[in-house]
DNA sequence: GCAGTATTGGAGCAATCGCTCTAAGATGTC
DNA sequence: GACATCTTAGAGCGATTGCTCCAATACTGC
């Protein structure tokens, strides 16, 4: 069945992560991912068909891991999500460097394989499916301004303030999660949270 | 006195503002700024020693424009200098894609000419100064959890929703306001605020 | 051992980019 | 008009990068 692989996929992915959250995706090049695992350019792409699809992968696992924790949380209890980002983020710390500092567009050229653009639809219909669930059931009903309300409480507030920290190399303290719990209770309805 | 300039130096840092914020900061090559003002490649180096230097510039700009308000208003009213962010990236969209989107260190990478880390550095003590007289005034004493406090209040909640609209290419709406006059309120001390 | 195949290994190509360099053009001074 | 000076103008160089291509290698089934 021919030569026994001497690398796998994951070896690749991961050592992308890390490259890229120590110097950027500027640091990402076929040759430094080569030299990084000793694996040969050829290696990388007998395995993915562009550097432009490997980063697609990359950033997709991160979302698919982030969005595990989150959803799952999300379905019980709202604080519990937002707790949930700090928690992800001290598990995590390079790919939420990756996740917090850069966007998919700035990683990416070209366009993405088919499939990968399936997978990341599927990602961004199940997100979106459990915060209008979410809204329904904290707000009653959905409105821009319960939206915005929500995933400002659930999203935007704790990856704004981790994303300080990731910024300078350091992970967030658990006592952020006072501030977020706060944050939390002033801006979402008393009446269902806890 | 020589030849009259036909550009000025502001409509390359102007034109690369434009550029990196359609664009990201890859979008920005040197012939990509000439082709866009009509200028030759030489006329950028004329003016600017490098690409770096010209980044530099274009970020302490947009850095400098943001303090001055920011830090005006934070002599006065904490909770001002927090809409006073949601004010100012509703008037400079693209310089605040630019600020919001990306970081200094994905901009350049080589070393700074001394003459901007000077101007840098200035800036960095300017905004030190002025939140540790804000964090003095309304929590009495500067502690690493008083700290964390007011950036989160001042800065980290109002650029986290923002970033959200910028990376739609969105301007935030003015109902943004109330959700951090909420969390002004919920984080900070209520004795002094209004 | 032999054929077939999956994978490693790496030289090198084509394209792009930052930047240099030299010539030409335009303006002021005498 | 001669000269000095500042700026435009853009051809092209050296370096880097993503990627190709082909040979060598190691494994399986017979």
């Amino acid at each position: 069945m021919g030569r026994k692989a001497h690398f796998h996929n994951s070896d690749f992915l991961d050592a992308a992560i890390q490259i890229i959250a120590e110097g950027g995706p500027g640091a990402l090049t076929i040759a430094a991912l080569a030299v990084r695992i000793h694996a040969p350019v050829g290696s990388v792409y007998h395995r993915f068909p562009s550097r432009d699809a490997l980063l697609a992968e990359v950033w997709l696992g991160i979302i698919e891991s982030f969005q595990d924790d989150f959803i799952r949380k999300l379905e019980e209890d709202g604080l519990a999500a937002t707790l949930a980002c700090l928690h992800w983020v001290r598990q995590h710390p390079a790919e939420a460097r990756i996740l917090l500092l850069h966007r998919m567009q700035d990683l990416t050229t070209g366009r993405w394989p088919p499939e990968l653009q399936k997978r990341a639809r599927r990602l961004e219909k199940d997100l979106h499916e459990a915060v209008i669930a979410f809204i329904k059931r904290e707000f009653g009903k959905v409105t821009p301004e319960n939206t915005d309300r929500a995933i400002f409480a659930l999203y935007d507030a704790p990856l704004g303030i981790i994303r300080r920290y990731l910024s300078n190399s350091q992970v967030p303290p658990a006592t952020v999660a006072d501030l977020l719990r706060e944050t939390y209770n002033a801006v979402m309805p008393k009446a269902k949270s806890r």
